[in-house]
DNA sequence: ATAGGTCAAGCGAGG
DNA sequence: CCTCGCTTGACCTAT
């Protein structure tokens, strides 16, 4: 089964129209630190209450529209690094409603994953950012755990090396160590993936400084690719990083386009980064023929993977 | 109700 | 030295 998915946002469940009355449906509500400092455990509870009953929502929908691939928000619970999960006072609520959209992700066959932000840095030489790196990770694990997944890539927690402050091969050796602090569960889920700078880390670096040491997987990001190649053609990238995959799962890999290009045609586009993700993406993706599961990373979320279905019907065999 | 300012995390790049 | 971009725009306050 190939899949074609989108991240974390759903903009057609999260925007009803006015006039609606229709709630707002979102896993991304959230508080600033002075709002739960002052608040407390018990509001951050009912922000992720909501979030938690909502993914499932999100899943029904995604399963209507034969989307069955989906990235999870890593603010479905707002500021899970600062606290245990089980402090929040609404926790058997929300274990429950997380439970629920894991079966229900079961019960259709959905791929959930999620990518925690460029702040979890394994390698880096401060040791605080390490301890909040590996907190961090071992929350997104407990969240899949809640949901009541097996622990495997299949559900993968996906993140970038993030630093080469003292060499590449420091920093393996370092992210590699701080690597194994981390719970089983977590490791098992554990991916990395290829960098958008040419300075950092290249498939081909991922493969022989982290893969060949402890076989993780890499997921391929093939707009990321484009600006850090490592001396790789597109389809040898694509093709190492998912020789890296175990062989009953299914590698991820992220597609995205230029924004640069897509808003070409306005007086604004020189300021637009070249690595700026589009709104929506238009080319056929190539997979070589190669089983993968595809995460759209595009601004506009579902609606450019809606869009992307109507461009390429044929992509719809694949996901059904 | 909405606009505009503001924000929590680490790092690298560009001005 | 400051700002941006990445992860994800959402929160918060004043009008």
């Amino acid at each position: 089964m190939n899949r074609i998915g989108y991240a974390c946002i759903c903009l057609t469940l999260g925007n009803p129209p006015k006039g609606s009355g229709l709630p707002k449906i979102t896993t991304n509500r959230t508080a600033r630190k002075a709002t739960w400092q002052r608040e407390g455990l018990f509001y951050l509870g009912q922000l992720a209450l909501e979030n938690a009953k909502d993914l499932k929502r999100i899943l029904e929908w995604n399963e209507k529209q034969g989307i069955r691939f989906f990235r999870v928000s890593s603010e479905l619970i707002p500021w899970h690094d600062k606290y245990e999960l089980t402090e929040l006072p609404q926790y058997k609520e929300i274990a429950n409603a997380l439970f629920e959209a894991g079966e229900f992700a079961r019960k259709h066959n959905h791929r959930l994953t999620t990518h925690p932000g460029p702040f979890h840095i394994l390698g880096t030489v401060k040791s605080n950012v390490v301890d909040n790196t590996i907190i961090g990770l071992e929350r997104h694990s407990e969240m899949f755990d809640l949901m009541g997944f097996t622990p495997s890539y299949q559900n993968k927690i996906n993140i970038h090396i993030g630093t080469k402050a003292d060499g590449k091969e420091v920093i393996a050796k370092r992210w590699i160590e701080n690597y194994y602090r981390l719970s089983e569960n977590c490791r098992a889920r554990l991916t990395i993936e290829n960098d958008d700078k040419a300075s950092m880390y290249s498939v081909k670096e991922l493969y022989e400084l982290f893969h060949l040491e402890i076989g993780i997987p890499i997921t391929f990001d093939y707009w990321h690719h484009t600006f850090c190649t490592g001396g790789l053609t597109e389809e040898e990238a694509l093709r190492l990083a998912v020789s890296t995959w175990p062989k009953d799962i299914v590698p991820v890999v992220h597609y995205s386009e230029s924004r640069k290009e897509e808003y070409k045609f306005l007086a604004e586009a020189s300021k637009i980064k070249e690595q700026a993700h589009a709104d929506y993406v238009y080319k056929p993706i190539n997979t070589y023929g190669l089983q993968v599961d595809v995460m759209l990373e595009a601004k506009a979320k579902d609606l450019a993977l809606l869009r992307y279905l109507e461009l390429h019907p044929e992509r719809k065999l694949h996901i059904v």
